[in-house]
DNA sequence: CGATATTTTGAACTCGATCAATTGTGGTGG
DNA sequence: CCACCACAATTGATCGAGTTCAAAATATCG
């Protein structure tokens, strides 16, 4: 058990418009109705690494937009070992299953510094009584989650050590599209892949050894997306 | 490539509403409704083992809840090799994707005998533009799919060959909450677990020689839940 | 700069994969 | 009804990738 950073909380407009404008899918409805018609305060939240939003079975009756950042949704078994089931980055969504009246199904844990906005689930149910068609948007969260979860499963518990960890590196470099990656502590890597952490330090390290990887900065890499994506799919 | 069984297709309004008493929480807006007021039919589909409900890519903006029999839903890799994602049983829903005008996502292939409610999404806007109340049904759904794929990666990506097959079997045996339990092709099964089809036979063999599985008939078996239950969560 | 945590590397071992051969099970037509 | 065939399940023997346990090297932070 680690000591958990007090996450700061703060009310603040401007940033949450600025959140309506990317992440316009969800909050088209917001914009329309104004945010002077809404009771209950949309508030933000930021997190230092290593820091909780959220506990598995907690009720808080919260929704949460991830403005900038990347946090790892966790399940433990009964063994106490731990399964990294989901990885959010900018613009993703956080518990909707508080939408259904369910308690959070995973520990959500902060990865990077996070700026992350909190939305009532009431705000969410008046919104739609006025607006229904947010519940457009809020169904193509769901499925995006879905998607996300089943390509987890397919990418990172088949194959060889290998191609796991071609596979993960190459969704990590994905958002800068230029070949920058950053790399996660190797336990959390670890833990994405069903790997143990030597099997991922050795793996990376072959992989700097043949060049695929140049280190940049501490936790900076360049990647050769090319050749990691024939690793990825078994060739080689 | 196995011949495709091609799929008996009829209108049946006294199924779906016996369909409709079943499974409330979808159906409680069409009940109210009546089905006079829906232009578009909802038709029944039954399958025979190892037939295709849809595949993936295609679309057909239709939605089908399971009324009875198995489910699976495949993934497959670049390498060919497929993965089971999800198993769906009675009174489960499928293709909820196309709701948010995706293609299907997976291959659905039926297990056994499968008699399936084929619901247009246009059917479902309707309904949700008179009666919006739907939608938190509808998210509900997608939620229980969620956690599904959340439960299957935990549970059948971790620990030993015998703890992730006495998982399965526990999850095979509890809808009939008698000791019974259906078991499926060795091949499936593998598929399911992410292990081949020799380690899952070689696994039950023993589990059979210990008496925790009894045949009962040609696929049917009694089981022993309670020490399952303790191989699955890793102890002896 | 020392102390703690994380990463890397090494060596032995193990579980499950792989390859191959045998047995069992429907299903079909003679 | 049985003989036959194709296919699924079982069993055996071997091999190897990844785990495990342990130690060294490196990074992190007060």
């Amino acid at each position: 058990m680690k000591s958990i950073s007090s996450p700061t909380i703060g009310s603040d407009e401007s940033k949450c418009l600025h959140c309506a404008i990317r992440d316009s899918a969800l909050f088209a409805g917001l914009e329309e109705l104004g945010f002077r018609h809404i009771h209950q305060p949309i508030e933000t939240v930021i997190l230092a690494p290593r820091a909780f939003l959220y506990r598995a079975q907690e009720r808080r009756d919260t929704l949460f937009t991830l403005r900038s950042g990347a946090m790892k949704l966790v399940q433990y078994l009964p063994d106490g070992s731990q399964r990294i089931v989901r990885l959010l980055r900018d613009s993703d969504a956080l518990g909707l299953e508080t939408l259904v009246r369910q308690p959070y199904q995973h520990d959500a844990i902060a990865l990077t510094d996070c700026d992350i906005c909190a939305i009532p689930a009431d705000v969410i149910d008046e919104l739609g009584r006025e607006q229904p068609r947010i519940y457009q948007a809020l169904m193509a969260r769901w499925q995006q989650a879905l998607n996300e979860a089943d390509a987890w499963l397919t990418q990172f518990t088949t194959g060889t050590a290998r191609q796991r960890v071609a596979r993960l590196l190459l969704r990590l470099a994905c958002p800068a599209s230029d070949h920058r990656l950053r790399l996660f502590g190797r336990e959390d890597m670890a833990a994405m892949v069903g790997l143990t952490t030597e099997t991922v330090s050795r793996t990376i390290a072959e992989l700097r050894r043949q060049g695929l990887l140049r280190d940049q900065d501490a936790h900076l890499q360049n990647c050769d997306q090319e050749t990691l994506r024939r690793i990825a799919d078994g060739e080689e």
